[in-house]
DNA sequence: GCAAGATGTTTCGCGTGCGAAATATCGATG
DNA sequence: CATCGATATTTCGCACGCGAAACATCTTGC
């Protein structure tokens, strides 16, 4: 809503540093995710399919994209390279005849087990490192900030 | 480093907390990133470039990845339609011919002044709604837990 | 029951993004 | 000065990732 006015200087050197802190920690985050992926000769969006979908089973292609925060055409594409490989099936609902649930195969279960570790253990190793407290404050301050911003998004598109 | 622990399950959810609400700015920011570039006909990253180059001057390829935390082969696929676009010239270092300068043409300067706006500024805004405390409070802890993750990238690499 | 719109998925074209191998040049060592 | 290892960039093949358009099916209004 109300415009943004301008930040004064020493505001805006702590956002570019909490930008360039989030940026730093989410493209580690991939890049380890990726690196655990390839023990088991998977992508990393395809470790995380199959262990989303290992935890709470079968999914519609639109469930899926949403877990995973991506477009359905993205996710059409990560799902037909898995089919290929014989992790996952397509199986058409009967209930309705648009929708496709994606179902893990034996071999797609198999190489979930596998691959047991956590992709993000190393986060972990590190957020436990933080006092408790820290990591209260951590938590409560980003969901303050993703919270404003899902706003902001929400009800913005009117100025330029 | 000490091997992680299996950590307790409240530990748990607040990491997945954190990690989900991390993933979820870093989206959003490339999102708005990607909304302001398409104004002035750019794509994202190429709006990303085309900033730098502005406010630093020339830079040769190496320099430009280490900025954008890209691989070099992907900054010279996002340089190719860059120059077929007219907007960033190659100019070979005279000193060491194996480097590669990259410039802003004028027309890449034009679009560069018309693309005044922040990308940011929708997170400038929302982080300027925090207090004061908290902003310093979330720069502290993310700074703490980007070293720690640093750390253990840097000298791990040796366990599974 | 059927036309019109809504919803779920795929297709298409394009732009990243990466790692490995190729290429070009530099610098040091003999 | 020939060669060998280091450094800068490009090429290649592949996997996302997106938005727009196409397609299939469902639902609603009539």
């Amino acid at each position: 809503m109300s415009r943004p006015e301008p930040l004064s200087p020493e505001v805006n050197a702590a956002v570019d540093a909490i930008l360039e802190a989030i940026l730093y920690l989410y493209t580690e985050s991939r890049r380890i995710t990726k690196e655990v992926a390839k023990r088991a000769s998977l992508t990393g969006p395809q470790l995380t399919v199959v262990k989303i979908l290992e935890q709470i089973g079968d999914l519609s292609l639109s469930e899926l994209s949403d877990r995973i925060r991506a477009q359905n055409s993205t996710v059409t594409g990560i799902i037909d390279r898995m089919e290929r490989e014989g992790l996952v099936d397509r199986v058409r609902s009967t209930e309705d005849r648009r929708v496709v649930r994606i179902r893990l195969t034996k071999k797609g279960f198999a190489l979930a087990r596998e691959v047991s570790v956590e992709p993000m253990e190393m986060f972990r190793a590190a957020l436990d490192e933080l006092s408790g407290i820290e990591q209260r404050d951590l938590l409560t301050i980003l969901t303050k900030l993703a919270k404003r911003v899902q706003m902001m998004v929400h009800d913005g598109r009117k100025e330029t």
